[in-house]
DNA sequence: TCAAAAAAGTAGAACGCTACACGTAGAACA
DNA sequence: TGTTCTACGTGTAGCGTTCTACTTTTTTGA
């Protein structure tokens, strides 16, 4: 420890100073904050007026000792992947015009944040992505409300989910790639954990398969999050003998590795490999990548999510559940030039 | 207003049930938990005991409103840009064995987002790439602990700041240029707000092109974040008759969509149109983009701006500074093939 | 017109911790 | 031997809110 020659602050403006100074006691000004039962018109107004004039604002730390905080936590499995940009745009805009604020922590094991997040008051928190089992989820619940993007396990559950349709986005995908002329589709998938999101985009991008007739070249490759080990897993994958006509990856971020990877190759996509995404983030676009993907409306998504959670903090002890139906958006990585 | 039917939760474990189960007074568990002055080994190990028997954590909110809350407050300008992925490893690194813990925000207009942070208590805060004018930023400082990531004003100031040497930066991007044959180098930068980041790269960059007698090259095109607007510029630009052999952009983000609009007008990298861009970010290494970057060492920044943060919230009052000198990593999109 | 009900406002305890002020015991010193 | 110092512990006020229980005022309705 140090010696602590802390310059001394000036101290805050409290609620006790707004209160004397609009010549009324502290609770009614707590009631204004809160929006409480009780309060007339005109003591609004003349609260209002002082908080104003004394710019006041109400501490957390304190209100958090007593009620809420107003503050969510938000939880992301990383911050490399665009994908959570769009999830987080959904979030600001339901937050808009509300006394809530986001804080966001960043961790691929969410353990040791949620204990954070919660030692530090947050009136709820949205996981998204969550590798967690469900026994743990639940107990989270428990302590306090929980909203989850991307969670497929169907159990009883105090929690809401907020997903895409996963099984059906690998159908459209493996469909879209099908009605373009392409049989060997095999499919880039995530090495442990697996979260439940991968698992429903495994089963569609299977099931889809089988009823196209093409189950003999169903393909798993699994590769860690890690992009050196995706380099080596793909590189080998694309040199071996039954190198596929297309591939399916389970994000954004995957297939524009596998990009780069058939491009270092020589590989010209898609008349030699055909690739498709998933979460259609801003960078499909971009002239380079032209990458097709499946849309999962990303803003949508944390928006809803919000929603739930703000109604949950408010009371709501029933699980309730949002699915966004995605969809394909093609780019020229998908569709083989047409000769003739 | 919802009516409130919240499950009661259970308890929280308090520091009194922590002290009783010790055998100790609460100020003794107090004590032990902020690492005073003034305990034996024996009540340490005590108290120890009944903290992790009894699963104990300290509750932020309590602990914010006499002392510290153990919380640092990080504020990113945006999600989209890998860069402050690197920036936050660091942090990350940083904080490993501290009782801190880092919350993020994101908002391109701190503002908003500081008085929140403030009044959530953090113990200091790091702003990475701020807007604010100097007069605003050491009105922050007057009210906690602040460290900058980038920021460049010679300014007495009350908070300490984390660079790269951002004009060296630019002066290495066009001298590896110009080493490389091209002459009619122009710059991609950043329209308003401008930040002194970007002035800095501006500066290094015409102050190099004077210095190689090519003056009279020098042309700088701003536009702002939005990628579709980035795009319109750039293609205008591109576009115009004096189109430029190279360009150097203010961030590999912009590069990227650089490359992306220069491919769709068929112009070949580099031999048409040389790109450098700054942060040297993972996408750079892949194999669609293989693009020369300034590398700045976000993970370093983030670490040091850590660092400086807790000594400065221990009580350090003079404005400290560090600063990491920036190198060229050199791929693909700026050398010319070698013709003959 | 008056009792009852609804609305508006207030007092003050409590939340879980920190830090100040203080007590005590033993060691060091003269 | 007495005095001073240091190390170790403790008691408790108080941080800024919320919220329950209560009082006072206004409205309602017969």
């Amino acid at each position: 420890m140090q010696k602590k020659t802390k310059a001394t602050r000036k101290p805050r403006i409290t609620i006790r100073e707004v209160a004397s100074d609009a010549g009324v006691s502290v609770a009614a000004v707590s009631k204004v904050l809160r929006d409480a039962y009780g309060v007339s018109d005109a003591l609004r107004a003349k609260v209002q007026a002082s908080m104003d004039k004394l710019n006041y604002r109400p501490l957390a730390s304190a209100r958090g000792l007593r009620g809420r905080t107003y503050t969510l936590g938000l939880i992301f499995p990383d911050l490399r992947n665009p994908f959570f940009a769009d999830v987080f745009s959904g979030v600001n805009a339901a937050l808009e015009r509300t006394q809530y604020q986001a804080m966001q922590g960043i961790s691929t094991s969410a353990n040791a944040l949620v204990e954070a997040m919660i030692d530090r008051q947050m009136d709820g928190l949205i996981l998204i992505g969550p590798n967690e089992q469900a026994e743990r989820l639940d107990e989270i619940a428990a302590r306090l409300p929980l909203v989850l993007i991307g969670h497929h396990q169907e159990t009883e559950r105090h929690f809401d989910v907020v997903n895409n349709d996963d099984q059906l986005g690998a159908r459209l995908a493996v469909r879209h790639l099908v009605n373009n002329g392409y049989r060997n589709v095999a499919m880039l998938s995530l090495g442990t954990p697996v979260s439940s999101v991968i698992q429903q985009r495994e089963i569609g991008y299977r099931m889809e398969m089988v009823e196209r007739g093409l189950g003999e070249y169903i393909t798993i490759v699994r590769a860690p999050q890690v992009l050196r080990d995706v380099q080596i897993v793909l590189r080998n994958f694309l040199e071996s003998r039954n190198r596929p006509e297309a591939l399916f990856c389970w994000t954004d971020l995957m297939a524009f590795k596998a990009i780069s990877v058939a491009t270092e190759m020589g590989l010209a996509i898609p008349d030699d490999l055909a690739i498709v995404g998933y979460d259609n983030t801003v960078f499909c676009d971009f002239a380079q990548n032209r990458l097709t993907s499946i849309d999962q409306s990303g803003e949508v998504l944390g928006l809803q999510a919000t929603r739930l959670l703000i109604e949950r903090i408010n009371g709501r002890v029933e699980a309730d559940q949002f699915m966004v139906t995605p969809r394909v958006v093609v780019r020229a990585s998908s569709q083989r030039v047409k000769k003739g």
